[in-house]
DNA sequence: TGTACATCAGTGAACGCGCGTTCACTGATGTAC
DNA sequence: TGTACATCAGTGAACGCGCGTTCACTGATGTAC
């Protein structure tokens, strides 16, 4: 009758709800403040209840960190992979451009969370594995659009499959075609390597040029949006709104995605 | 005989040199620790002095924070001037490599003054106007790389003069010659705007097409940085040399500088 | 050159603050018989 | 269904810490006559 693993009793609901609320209430907290501002104390005020109580909810501040971290990481996942679903399965320029603008939009209205994960490590802060997990979640978002960018075309349209049980690595040194913008040369080993693992995670079968390409757009994103946020295009692109549209478009034509 | 305006009297000798003493200590307390580490305290303790003795210098802790993200501005100005320099006056290509390669080593030498003047803002820090003036310095690094890589190619190879009395406007729209990449129609109305006063302060002359390019290399330089320094290419790009350099030649060939 | 006064550097104690975390406790909820 | 016990949630006081900043002070350095 009971859906396994929900909680039984009403303890066990009631811990639940109040595991959520705590961790609301801190993303609250985060999202108002900043890094400075999440403290369990704060936390419990907003709450109205005893700061040692939250002790038998989160172990540590940093575990609570933790979860802030995990979610900020899913939300902008998610809001890539809203942005690219409403574009339509295998639009690959387009989908390019809503999910850069969904992941600029979601830093934009969270600049806080997005400095927690992309900004500055948090001094004190060691990030465990699980924060690694789902950081790669918006990372799978492009691969798909890298997927899709596939010179040869098979596959377009339909969603990446998931990695073969033991892949073989795509010949690294593979060169793009003529069509594509100049690359020098063939990748360095060291770089053909990673590339192949990358493509192997996120987008199987892509030749390591075009993964290091969508590396290099997906930084330029990033780095982007961080100087947009952190105050460093003050003076030039700001605000960065044509900016930001005429990189995006530029970039789809450097990776190139169709 | 005396330099005007150097100390005169052994008091403001010694004023000038516990000046600087205290902002050495605090560079390296911050390199050391980064952010949370800057505490007049523990500069104090650094200087076995009393932490109150600290206020006669500096009035406050976020005017140490000022003259130490002034230095980092300055540091890393001079690191790209030093390479620029290194690489011959009006190399352009190889001008741009070595300030690229040059703001990397800088970077990861001094990852925590990195993160100060790139990375999230200080909470409760905000920036006064002189730190804005001296961020600039290596933006003119870029904007002389820019001058050299004029189509045109008038002026390569001397320094970008100087902004002449009242500089009129580059023609916004200006449209690029055909044998660069290729970019989407003109610069909407905004951008050409930004880019022809960010020519005008670092580059006069050089159209908005390519000012726009630049800063989008230039996003990326920082962004692929940010990305290497805060454990976000970790898994993919890590170690980060081979990307670095490749990703840099990409952008010289995007720009183009030649 | 010597004296009287003003200026400044540096001290040490103190204020007030907020933090993370621990601990013994009380009262409510759940469980076994 | 009722009772006896175990488990757990939440409290409030306390510990120990480090911080930025202020303040009255003493002693040294500089200056005016």
């Amino acid at each position: 009758m009971t859906t396994p693993n929900a909680p039984r009793t009403a303890r066990e609901r009631a811990r639940a709800e109040l595991t959520r609320e705590i961790k609301e209430a801190a993303r609250r907290q985060f999202a108002a403040v900043g890094a400075d501002g999440l403290s369990l104390r704060a936390v419990s005020r907003e709450l109205g209840m005893a700061s040692s109580a939250l002790y038998r909810y989160y172990p540590s501040r940093d575990d609570l960190l933790t979860a802030l971290i995990i979610d900020a990481y899913d939300a902008i996942g998610a809001a890539a992979e809203a942005a690219i679903a409403g574009a339509g399965p295998g639009s690959g320029r387009a989908g390019w451009m809503a999910a850069c603008h969904a992941i600029r939009a979601w830093a934009v209205a969270n600049p806080h969370e997005y400095a927690l994960i992309y900004g500055s490590p948090v001094p004190g802060y060691r990030a465990p594995q699980a924060t690694i997990a789902s950081a790669i979640r918006v990372v799978r978002v492009l691969g798909g659009l890298l997927a899709d960018a596939r010179p040869e075309g098979r596959d377009g349209g339909r969603p990446a499959p998931p990695p073969a049980p033991a892949p073989a690595h795509p010949a690294p040194g593979h060169l793009p075609p003529a069509h594509l913008p100049p690359a020098r040369g063939p990748l360095p080993r060291d770089l053909a390597e990673q590339a192949a693992i990358v493509a192997d995670a996120i987008a199987p079968g892509v030749p390591g040029t075009v993964i290091t390409r969508g590396l290099i757009a997906w930084t330029q994103l990033f780095g982007m949006i961080s100087f947009e946020l952190f105050g460093q295009l003050v003076g030039s692109a700001d605000p960065a709104d044509e900016f930001f549209g005429f990189a995006v478009e530029a970039m789809a034509d450097f990776i190139p995605v169709r």
